[in-house]
RNA sequence: UGCCGGAUGGUGUAAUGGUAGCACAGCAGACUCUGGAUCUGUGAGUCUAGGUUCGAAUCCUAGUCCGGCAACCA
């Protein structure tokens, strides 16, 4: 268990800032910020970006905004701004009095477009999209000047208040910068500061009808805010001259655009076009299904925050797109859930034992550990007697070499209770099917210790048939059958068909107090997670988080493949 | 075909001119009242070709391959 507080990789990021403190660039200072689109749910490849941004501010003690990049009235809700705040703060972030709407600088933004227009750097353009298309050209020969270049300054700063009074209607002018037609950067050919768009905004309403767009906008958020490290990913690359030259002509604090890799991790998918995709077409049941890497959908599955942090820090940080395996998620899932949580046992897929030897109308308790890996979690009784739940995998009538469980004439060990031998099983005369199975077990065992010292290979789980309680369980399992999903035709067709099972298990009666939101682990089986949507006192729903490593299983598959 | 970025074991990352290291995954074993956890061991890598240098993953040159960019999206 070393992995905890490994020394962090000095990535490239905190290389800059080390860098930065050193030349006193900043006066020591980091200020960074989370600028989410409120369009969409965040998923984990968001939480990276939250981790690194809020990450870099903690451990330089500086401060993270939280800011919503609200500059599109027609894609943004006020659904979103709440689960994504929500969201943020599950992750363990806290960015005190640091929130902010873009929105809120509309008017600031508004004025450093007149001095603009003023310094001859933006004029009014009546093209349309299609028109400006052919005027822009393409990457490899320079553009053509829009028509409207050499607009007179008293002319645009006309055009651009009546723009904004809501004169004109949608599309029919906007604002350019007047950049340079001729560089080989696209988004240097006089690219579009302002559009017309009568829309309401979630935030601000009816106030206004022109709004900035993302280039324009994300710079100046940023300089308001005294940002002194933008951290954004790969793809806004050929966005940082824009975002330079919009801050140099303005001459106003000028933060350090600093661009990395975006988080993309087998079996699943990232983008907010595919996902959204998956719950309207209703191959999910919700943005929260566990089955998403929704940071929702992640939290229904069970996972922690801590194990999405360490995780994120454990990919860590570069400009290689890379494609990260999930089971790296996967560990750090399982290494910060065997720590935390309480074990259990609890029978997914029953099939009555009866023990011949023991009285039927007697019962015990046996004690059992709650967390081996942490002894302050203690013990608890669980209850015992002649019928008893135990799991169909855990018998074979006819066993392959090296299966440790029962079998007719094997002897296992009933995890906490004691020593069983089978001596008899009761199939259905007509399927075959195993009704029940019986046996004889040692009263010298009696709580689990084998009396003479003798090797007991295998330990079994099992409930009590008499107190058991009825629980439904939801066995998840990644969404697509394949590595590389993006990589395909039709993601869709790659849909895992067995990604979600839900089977009535018999459980012990701790479980049925479990408390909607806790982590458990089911002895022998995997963590699972209380739903916190869908459980109820008395009936509880439990979604599996992850099976437990199995090699037994794995040695299974890969003789199977021989 | 223009510009920008990138390339280290299967995967992710470190080494910033001086022994290519770590983690995940894999394999083998030890231990175990969870076939869990833990522990030990182990295979596997610098895109290619030149050059500079006592010495190159690192610097230079040429090439190869991969990603991004042509919304009035962010």
């Amino acid at each position: 268990m070393n992995t905890e507080k490994a020394t962090p990789g000095r990535h490239f990021i905190r290389q800059i800032i080390d860098e930065d403190n050193r030349t006193g660039k900043w006066g020591g200072r980091v200020v960074t910020r989370f600028p989410p689109e409120p369009n969409g749910y965040l998923h984990i490849g968001h939480a990276k970006s939250v981790c690194l941004n809020f990450g870099m501010a903690r451990e330089y003690g500086g401060v993270c905004h939280l800011r919503m990049d609200d500059t599109n009235p027609v894609k943004e809700e006020m659904e979103y701004i709440e689960a994504i705040t929500e969201d943020v703060r599950w992750l363990g972030f806290d960015w005190g009095e640091h929130f902010y709407y873009a929105s809120d600088y509309f008017e600031q933004m508004y004025e450093y477009a007149v001095e603009l227009i003023k310094q001859g750097k933006a004029y009014v353009c009546a093209l349309s999209s299609e028109e400006w298309k052919e005027y822009r050209g393409v990457p490899e020969r320079p553009g053509r000047e829009s028509p409207h270049r050499n607009r007179p300054v008293d002319e645009n700063l006309d055009l651009f208040a009546r723009m904004r009074a809501g004169e004109f209607p949608n599309g029919s002018l906007v604002l350019r910068a007047k950049m340079d037609m001729a560089s080989p950067n696209l988004h240097m050919r006089d690219l579009v500061l302002y559009r017309i768009l009568h829309a309401r905004h979630p935030h601000t309403g009816d106030l206004w009808c022109i709004y900035p767009t993302y280039d324009y906008a994300h710079c100046l958020e940023d300089s308001i805010e005294g940002i002194t490290h933008s951290i954004c990913t790969l793809e806004f690359e050929v966005h940082r001259p824009p975002y330079d030259w919009i801050l140099d002509q303005l001459g106003i604090h000028h933060p350090q655009q600093i661009e990395f890799a975006r988080l993309n991790l087998t079996y699943t998918v990232m983008s907010k076009r595919k996902l959204l995709e998956l719950v309207k077409e209703k191959h999910v049941q919700g943005w929260d299904d566990p089955r998403l890497p929704t940071v929702r959908g992640l939290r229904r599955r069970g996972v922690t925050p801590a194990s999405i942090r360490n995780f994120c820090e454990r990919v860590g940080v570069t400009k290689y797109d890379s494609l990260t395996d999930v089971a790296l998620l996967e560990h750090c899932i399982r290494e910060d859930l065997n720590k935390q949580a309480p074990r259990a046992l609890a029978v997914l897929n029953p099939v009555k034992l009866v023990i011949e030897n023991y009285p039927e109308d007697a019962e015990e308790n046996f004690e059992a550990v709650n967390n081996p890996e942490d002894p302050s979690a203690g013990t608890r009784k669980i209850p015992f007697c002649r019928e008893l739940y135990i799991d169909r995998d855990d018998f074979m009538e006819d066993p392959p070499p090296k299966y440790f469980r029962l079998a007719p004439g094997r002897e296992v060990r009933l995890r906490y209770a004691g020593l069983v031998t089978c001596t008899d099983v009761a199939k259905d005369a007509a399927t075959g099917e195993i009704r029940e199975i019986r046996c004889r077990w040692d009263p010298d065992s009696r709580g689990g210790a084998a009396p003479d010292g003798r090797k007991v290979k295998g330990t079994i789980h099992w409930v009590s048939a008499r107190h058991a309680g009825d629980a439904e369980v939801r066995l998840y399992d990644r969404l697509f059958t394949v590595e590389e999903p993006d990589a395909e035709a039709d993601y869709r067709a790659h849909l895992n068909p067995d990604s979600l099972k839900t089977v009535a298990a018999k459980v012990e009666p701790a479980l049925m107090e479990a408390g909607p939101g806790t982590h458990w682990q089911f002895e022998r089986v995997g963590y699972f997670y209380a739903d916190h949507v869908d459980s109820r006192a008395g009936s509880p729903v439990f979604n599996r988080t992850l099976p437990l490593r199995d090699s037994w299983a794995k040695s299974r598959e890969r003789s199977a493949e021989r």
